[in-house]
DNA sequence: CATGAATGAGCCTTCATTCAT
DNA sequence: GATGAATGAAGGCTCATTCAT
């Protein structure tokens, strides 16, 4: 089955990419370093992505569509809101901590930010985004969210929070577990900081 | 007044460097575009600094100083944790909206991630965590803030919301005003999402 | 053939390099030149080459062990001491006459000196002051040549004797033949100029 | 008197320009090194010379004719012809050892040889070249040298025998007394090496 | 005359991409 | 499809030379 062996060949090549971006970042990474650490030919990795940039692109969608794919599973049977967004941040941070790839790509994705993907990937975080925006949605919905919360902006707080807590994790050598720290920044989140 | 004649020539290309790089990004700009941007030839720049990835770091560090000292003066003057916080996330936004330059450095250089930076510029990064935990601290003491506040925990909470808030301010464009967010932002940090 | 190949290019970029530097000297020869006289493309020499002085020492190296080689097998077949050593400035001088690759290269080397090689090729060089050492060994222990002849002296005077006989020849524009002096360099060194 | 200061600020520059040189070869030598080791700046080495390579071309004259100049004196107080030759060999070791940056810049300048030169220095080589030839032609004349003398070649034998003698020394870390061997270089010369 | 900051042409080297096998 | 040798455009950095002070 060619189709097989081809898109075997094509995850090859990407996860050997995740792991090498993650090691140097993009653009300290070489493509044969790639072709090496996928142990095919450099010309081989031209058969299935035009270009440099594209190994980084396909890699980051498809990462990513895994990634929320992964969480949307798990929220879906979840009803109660809040418990839903305590496994959101839960989740988020067991999946990056079980996947150091995942982590780092969405490092090196996220961090490239803007300037070169300006949108590459908008479909991919924007779902991740949607994803988070109806949780709090169904919340309000159910009052179990106050009535005035302002979905979009909550929306980024809580993605920000997840995020700043991988990076630091990620940037002092993972010294502890990151899936520790969900309760308390799910704690901040639901019931913010002052004393009630 | 060679010590002034100096120090202008240095500013110069630091903030060619920020308009540079804000726009291409540092692995895409040339050092060239520097020179022509910052009005000097290519050679001057190698009067003042070593290598490409020198300017960078001086110019994080420097303007990441700027920006935290500005941070701390504000603060300096409420004595209200609550309001202290509220100033801290309204002058976070405003210092970045009235500075593009500041917020597309911080976004250059927090994007740029670990990667090969890691620790270039950890001290000032660090003196803006440490504002933040002080601000948390004198409230817990103060009895605003609940006594069992994960102190770092919030940090990175706080920080990765405002800074996710900027990032997505800036991918958009810039179609709204920033510093409108920062109520939205306080609120959900300092009350939480819950229905109270 | 790939080791074929390889050796191939690797000599024509070697002979293209000797070309090059004798036209107009290390120093102001550029890769791209060798490049071009060699017929193939800047990025090709340095799969075969690490830098551009490798080239120069790697050159230098090989051609002046052929030239060793190539006096040595001469020598061996003739066993009077004088004779030898007449035929040793022949050979040598032949040599160079046939090969201005190999002057001019002998040229390059020698001449640049100490500076930056100093030891570079000191085995190559020093195995041509032992191939002559020893011919003279043997004349002194024949009894040919005189009991207290000072052998390293000698070795350095007869050498340089032919070396500065070359570089006239190359600085004079190869205006006569070279190896028509080699009776007269012969004579000196053997019978000195004193009247006898 | 402006003609001193200026014929002394030249000397400096020359004097430094030997050291440097001496140390690092003309090609790795910055003019700024030359500079720095001369106490003056940069600009003021443009005063005084029109480029780089002027430095050394001047530098070279000036040097080999005192050279040639100290030679010729002692020369002309020694009427016998076999004597004034190993005067000339000795003066030749001696002052090239009294003044290593003689020593060093004859190294320089005879080992760039022909490549760029070319002919800069030829008065200056040529009327050592022709000294050599006078003291050969007188001996000839009187009798003490040989009347077949090829008066040529057995110059530059002599002059590269002594040449080759002082790279030596000079490759060899400087040892042992150059003119100890000065002895030994003209009874080769003078005597040859066969067993008489 | 003296200075040294400024200039910018030039070059070695890298590496994404191609293509003959 | 697979390979990896070959390509050559591009860029960081140097340094001889200039010129405003």
């Amino acid at each position: 089955m060619p189709g097989d062996a081809d898109s075997k060949k094509h995850q090859r090549i990407i996860d050997a990419a995740v792991r090498v971006f993650a090691r140097k970042g993009y653009y300290s990474s070489r493509v044969a370093d790639i072709a090496k650490e996928s142990g095919v030919a450099v010309g081989t990795i031209y058969l299935y992505f035009k270009t440099k940039e594209e190994i980084l692109v396909s890699l980051f969608r498809e990462k990513m569509a895994d990634f929320v794919a992964s969480l949307g599973n798990v929220l879906s049977q979840e009803p109660d809101p809040s418990a839903k967004l305590r496994r959101l941040v839960r989740r988020h941070f067991e999946v990056l901590e079980l996947n150091p790839e995942l982590a780092e790509v969405i490092q090196v994705e996220l961090r490239q930010g803007n300037k070169f993907f300006r949108g590459a990937s908008a479909r991919e975080v924007g779902s991740y985004f949607d994803l988070i925006g109806s949780v709090l949605s169904e919340g309000v919905e159910s009052g179990d969210f106050r009535k005035d919360l302002p979905i979009k902006v909550a929306t980024k707080v809580l993605f920000g929070a997840m995020d700043q807590m991988t990076t630091s994790w990620v940037l002092g050598q993972r010294t502890y577990k990151l899936r520790d720290t969900a309760d308390a920044v799910a704690d901040v989140f639901l019931a913010g900081i002052s004393r009630s």
